[in-house]
DNA sequence: AATCTAACTTAGTAGGCATACA
DNA sequence: TGTATGCCTACTAAGTTAGATT
């Protein structure tokens, strides 16, 4: 007990990097020296760091007198700290997650700890809290700087942009690169995804005394705001992260990072995608291995050769254990329960079909039905054995066995690599199905995103369906049935030309190949939104972005484009395209990963 | 060997913004 | 010229991985 409340102070009050020992800590023993040297010289990420540091979040404005909080139907004027949380609140009053139990919960506990003893004494029950004049404050701020006249628009794009100049970008080795994310996360209340435990908790403001900068020791240490000091400035070249904090919810860090369209980040990236080619070079093999292993006698085997088949043939995550009560109920491959899977010796016409729910990451439904091997299924209902519906299924695999395993079979290898390898090598095959050189531009593109969509299909990227879908789907289909009638007009007249044609004779011969022409266009035209609305509804609850930007080797998609004469801006937005800066040069039309 | 956790990648969403449309 | 629409980006939560510690 002591130690782990030790523990938890350590936390909270040191930031000590505990991978890599500072470069400028005495090192111990003489042999490992040269070991920690080598690894040194391979993690050192900068030589120069240089930058302002974190944008703060702006101090709380207090609420105007007209706008009131009300408690059991009477005004109360509330003390600074604690009016700033109900506003927090006020703001939300709006969204779903303000009428859940658990956020009201989280919320009202961690409200009252703001609160005066007075305060505390008086407002004891959230449903008597009345947020109504402050939640219609900050809609009617948001309306107004909606409707704000052009140039008062453009006056706040400028602001903008002269912070973004000022504390946007950092000299990295004596290039300019822009930062991700160089604004501190202003406070508010956790909105976690799912059924998340700590929903509605207070996330604190951020202050320059939570801070630690990461600089280079010869560079212009970034000034703190006038009167605060940083908690720590230091020089890590090991890392990549420009300034860092804890955050209160989950007691973890917040990074300032690069933005992706640096030359770290691109660098990264671009490993990522070799390593993933380099598992393309060997993953018969390990294919071969792991269907030899179903049959192995000793269960760690096999279920690690079982875990490794998932992992690869559906694209699941490696799935780590979380702690309970901290986090949403959610799994992965490796930490997949009985509960999750249901075996069907025969379902749809087919022979041992497996069928899989669970919620996986940001408590996205993972539900599937996919046929396996007679082993794999023998497996899997032995080890669904003499178990709760609650036990690990794969009881004796642990992530990190998992890993070692792959780091064994190559270099680099590890369990998200086969989603990267997946997803791209899918892509290729089928861009090659999908791509006809005769298309249009417009049906190339189509048939790129159709390709993009199975991949955020097998990787399961879902999105909540657009508010808006119903409503432009049906203008889809009137617009279908208004071409429909057209279509079927053009009919009519083609006909009456041709009747006309045999009583008058050839004199309306061009009128007729016109006529021709035109049902001909109004056909393809009408097939052009059938097609267009058949995948407008596909796209319905998937989302492509993800893949796209995480999971698709960029130069499949240019050197795609080269061949087949596509505007690249018609895949990449240009945020994308300075993101993939780094694949132009490395994809001919003939790439191939 | 198990556990912890720093540092990084991957993820969905809200709302801003540009563009099509009336 | 104002409004609806759909795309894009900023934001930040939620994963994975591996070195250090216990």
């Amino acid at each position: 007990m002591l130690l782990l409340w030790l523990r938890v102070l350590r936390r909270r009050f040191q930031h000590v990097p505990r991978r890599v020992p500072c470069r400028h800590s005495s090192r111990g023993a003489k042999a490992s020296r040269a070991g920690w040297e080598e690894r040194n010289k391979n993690s050192v990420k900068w030589k120069q760091l240089e930058h302002k540091g974190p944008y703060f979040a702006p101090a709380y404005e207090p609420l105007p007198d007209g706008v009131r909080f009300f408690y059991d139907g009477k005004p109360v004027k509330l003390s600074l700290a604690a009016e700033e949380v109900a506003t927090l609140y006020g703001k939300m009053l709006h969204l779903e997650c303000t009428t859940k139990e658990v956020f009201r919960r989280n919320f009202f506990s961690d409200w009252r700890k703001e609160m005066t003893a007075e305060e505390r004494k008086v407002i004891t029950h959230l449903d008597k809290c009345d947020f109504m004049e402050i939640h219609r404050y900050f809609m009617e701020r948001t309306e107004a700087r909606r409707t704000l006249p052009r140039e008062q628009k453009q006056k706040l794009k400028e602001e903008a942009e002269e912070l973004q100049q000022e504390f946007g970008y950092c000299i990295l080795d004596g290039h300019r690169e822009k930062i991700g994310n160089f604004k501190t996360e202003p406070p508010g209340l956790f909105r976690g995804r799912g059924d998340h435990p700590k929903m509605g908790m207070l996330k604190r403001r951020i202050m320059p005394e939570d801070v630690v900068i990461n600089c280079s020791r010869d560079s212009k240490v970034p000034e703190p705001p006038s009167g605060h000091q940083w908690k720590e400035v230091r020089s890590d070249n090991t890392v990549t992260w420009l300034a860092a904090w804890t955050e209160n919810i989950q007691n973890s860090f917040k990074y300032i990072i690069l933005n992706p369209s640096s030359k770290l980040k691109g660098e990264k990236d671009w490993q990522k995608y070799e390593v993933a080619r380099r598992l393309k070079g060997i993953v018969d093999k390990i294919r071969a291995q792991y269907q030899a292993d179903w049959k192995s006698p000793e269960m760690k085997k096999r279920q690690l050769a079982v875990a490794l088949y998932f992992i690869d043939k559906l694209s699941l995550r490696t799935g780590n254990e979380k702690e309970e009560g901290e986090t949403a109920d959610t799994v992965g491959c490796c930490s997949l329960r009985v509960e999750h899977v249901l075996l069907h010796e025969k379902a749809d016409g087919q022979e041992y079909v497996v069928e899989l729910d669970f919620l996986g990451k940001d408590s996205i439904r993972y539900n599937n039905r996919v046929t396996v091997e007679k082993h794999v299924f023998q497996n899997l209902q032995h080890f669904m054995e003499d178990k709760d519906p609650r036990d690990n299924l794969f009881d004796a695999l642990t992530t990190a066995s998992l890993n070692r395993h792959l780091q064994d079979l190559m270099e680099g290898l590890t369990a998200k690599v086969f989603r990267t390898y997946n997803a791209s090598i899918t892509l290729q095959e089928q861009l090659r199905v999908l791509t006809r050189a005769e298309d249009s531009i417009t049906s190339k593109v189509l048939a790129y995103n159709r390709a993009n969509r199975a991949v955020a299909v097998l990787c399961n990227h879902q999105r909540a369906i657009p508010k808006t879908f119903e409503k432009s789907m049906q203008k889809l289909q009137q617009k279908i049935e208004a071409k429909k009638a057209q279509v079927a007009e053009a009919r009519v007249e083609l006909e009456k030309v041709k009747a006309d044609l045999r009583t008058l004779g050839d004199s309306k011969s061009k009128s007729l190949l016109q006529k021709e022409r035109q049902l001909m266009k109004l056909e393809e035209r009408l097939a052009q939104l059938h097609m267009q609305a058949a995948d407008k509804e596909a796209n319905k609850q998937v989302a492509l972005g993800t893949a796209k930007l995480n999971y698709l080797d960029p130069r499949i998609s240019i050197a795609w484009c080269k061949k087949f004469q596509v505007p690249i801006e018609k895949i990449y937005s240009k945020t994308q395209r300075e993101r993939f800066a780094w694949a132009f040069n490395l994809a001919d039309e003939d790439f191939e990963f």
